[in-house]
DNA sequence: TAAGTATGTTAAG
DNA sequence: TTAACCTACTTAC
């Protein structure tokens, strides 16, 4: 489930086991084993997380890179590790807890300047305290382009994908085909913050929930929904469902070869 | 058993 | 704009 919350949220989970002291790693996939065997027994200092980036940090060595891509996934366990199952690409190990990591897009070891190089083409980050909404304000501002392609562009803002974008746009009642510059100042504000904290909820909760207590099944007698995404949503891969405010049919199109959805009644120009 | 799907990105055309 | 890539799971036949 790899969209920024998630990553954030594996740096806090490999920070906890493994920092500050020696890891075991290996690949037992054998495509990292080069990398793998020279973390192998180093000490892991920290760990770091811009938008759907994780960074492993080990003294000397540099930094493990690992992104996702649309199915990579860790899974954390308990005690002795068990043999691999599938294709582990990197196992991290110690007395108490390992990681194993499957199907990444990226899983390398890189040096300061390049993870610098990563942090310079990436545009803020709701989940990084410092970083500046107003760097995505000024692109965004200017762009003819959709509101609903900006805010995948990684370039623009970091970290949020296609289930904050269907949702965020839907909770700020946004057209997503809307251009970024005709958006105002204060929706932007708004959406920003709005972000934030849902991300943020995301971090604490590891998955996605974005409807009001007062949109919930419970609070509008519905009947419980089951998400396979795990996360309560008002739009996302709710194609053709009622929406949950308006009834109206959800929308799903193609934008940038991923799915959009929205509802037009509630998400006007 | 095969096909389709997925919360992503890059490179080729 | 399209294809390719990484993996596991669900659905169709």
């Amino acid at each position: 489930m790899p969209e920024g919350h998630t990553i954030h949220r594996l740096a806090e989970d490999c920070l906890h086991r493994f920092a500050g002291r020696t890891v075991r790693a290996g690949s037992p996939q054998g495509k990292f084993s080069d990398g793998a065997a020279l973390l192998d027994r180093q000490v892991m200092y920290g760990a770091d997380a811009h938008g759907k980036h994780l960074f492993l940090g080990f003294e000397a060595l540099g930094w493990v890179h690992v992104h996702l891509g649309l199915y990579g996934k860790f899974s954390f366990g308990a005690g002795r590790a068990p043999a691999p199952v599938g294709q582990v690409r990197l196992r991290l190990s110690n007395d108490d807890h390992y990681a194993d990591l499957r199907g990444p897009t990226a899983c390398e070891l890189i040096t300061d300047a390049e993870k610098n190089a990563i942090h310079d083409r990436l545009g803020p980050d709701p989940l990084r305290d410092s970083d500046d909404p107003e760097r995505a304000w000024r692109r965004i501002s200017r762009s003819r382009t959709t509101i609903a392609a900006l805010l995948m562009d990684q370039k623009i803002i970091a970290g949020v994908g296609n289930v904050y974008r269907a949702e965020v746009l839907f909770r700020h009642g946004i057209d997503p085909y809307r251009p970024g510059r005709d958006l105002g100042r204060r929706q932007w504000d708004a959406m920003w913050t709005d972000l934030a904290a849902l991300m943020r909820e995301g971090v604490r909760h590891n998955r996605i929930d974005t409807v009001r207590p007062e949109h919930t099944p419970e609070a509008m007698s519905r009947p419980p929904r089951v998400d396979d995404h795990g996360g309560e949503v008002y739009v996302y891969r709710r194609a053709n469902l009622p929406c949950l405010i308006c009834a109206a049919p959800v929308r799903t199109a193609d934008l940038g070869a991923r799915n959009l959805f929205w509802c037009e009644g509630c998400q006007r120009g």
